[in-house]
DNA sequence: GGCTATTTAGCACGACCGGTCGTTTTATTT
DNA sequence: AAATAAAACGACCGGTCGTGCTAAATAGCC
């Protein structure tokens, strides 16, 4: 079996996620992500169908990424309100930790394709989902453990964690602000005490 | 007198804002703005003298769009924090209130231009800035009409509200969330509550 | 070593990019 | 009506884009 081609599926994607992560979809041309990954262009894209593909395909790589250095860790922490904490911590700068040279692609392409239509964009709304959905699951966890109260909008907290993380994101990339980390640090924390009194932050809606 | 350019460079200013608007600063090219434009690509050409003169022109013409639309109109509001209240809904959505097919142009700008360096860049970070100190102005009116207390830290109430903008231009844009508008209102009207009793986020640093 | 399948490279294509050219149209002034 | 200046035009430059088609290299198996 021991195919070659896997290895440099691997450089591609190695190589791809790099350049993804530093320009953004529209930097990730095919001839630029064949120099990087020292090939031709036709032998690069030999490996995909179309570069919708290619893009999908880095757009996994990069949750995959995330998955290791971002969730698994966090399941360290104890269940509950520190495992939520965790995760918060883990995920603020988490391409940086995990050697990429520029910010959070997902992120990145939230922006990118605000509404142009395509199979990249579903793409991206999908994992954006799941990524909500498993923040979710984190925020149910801390309230089976009785640190937030039962009647939590849990959906707005993950709302509002969500808007924590891209102004990071903005902060740290774009103004290169050194004190985003403990801005989003406070703005967190503040945002898990006002959970914790449920008066101000209750269902309203089924 | 009487110009015949000044309407035209009007028409292109109108027509880029709202490309700008619909498909960022990636899907200005000369070529698709002209033609939409209803004019030759040389022509409009003749109006710049870069690319980037022509970018840095469509995001002035923006914010002088969201100043008429969002900064006036919230300065008939009461001073003090009925003023911040209404920016801050006034900000929300205001591209959509403008008429733009898209979202808001600075915001997508922000993510695209994440660290690719140019003088495109330098306008949107110098933009970003101006704006991020005009909200602090308007914190800080709510603060000397005495509704908001003297310790708050007025840079981390800016830097929260720019988060949950975030979230909502994302909310909107890309997942299409119906509910957009109500999650950014309930994430600030606990973002003013929680700033309301001083324990929470009174200044910790100069 | 030769056979065959996979992987890579080479090359060409049409479309579009930002930008420049000389020319034609349009408007103003005399 | 003639002269002049401004504005818009169409053609075109060298490049890069995504994407096919074909040939060369490289592997694994007998």
């Amino acid at each position: 079996m021991a195919r070659t081609g896997d290895d440099t599926k691997q450089r591609i994607r190695e190589a791809g996620v790099a350049l993804l992560s530093a320009e953004g979809l529209s930097g990730v041309s095919l001839g630029a992500l064949a120099e990087r990954a020292r090939m031709s262009k036709s032998g690069l894209f030999a490996h995909y169908r179309s570069k919708d593909d290619l893009q999908i395909d880095l757009l996994l790589a990069s949750t995959e990424i995330s998955a290791r250095v971002v969730v698994t860790p966090a399941m360290s922490a104890a269940p509950g309100l520190p495992r939520l904490e965790a995760i918060f911590g883990l995920w603020c700068g988490w391409s940086r930790r995990a050697g990429l040279p520029g910010g959070c692609p997902i992120a990145a392409a939230l922006f990118e394709l605000d509404d142009l239509p395509g199979p990249v964009r579903q793409t991206v709304v999908d994992l954006e989902a799941r990524w909500r959905g498993l923040l979710a699951g984190f925020v149910r966890g801390a309230i089976a453990a009785g640190h937030l109260p039962e009647a939590l909008d849990v959906d707005q907290v993950v709302w509002e964690m969500t808007g924590i993380y891209l102004a990071h994101h903005a902060a740290m990339r774009l103004v290169r602000a050194a004190d985003a980390d403990d801005r989003a640090q406070a703005a967190f924390s503040r945002l898990i005490a006002s959970a914790a009194d449920d008066q101000k932050t209750q269902k309203t809606r089924e």
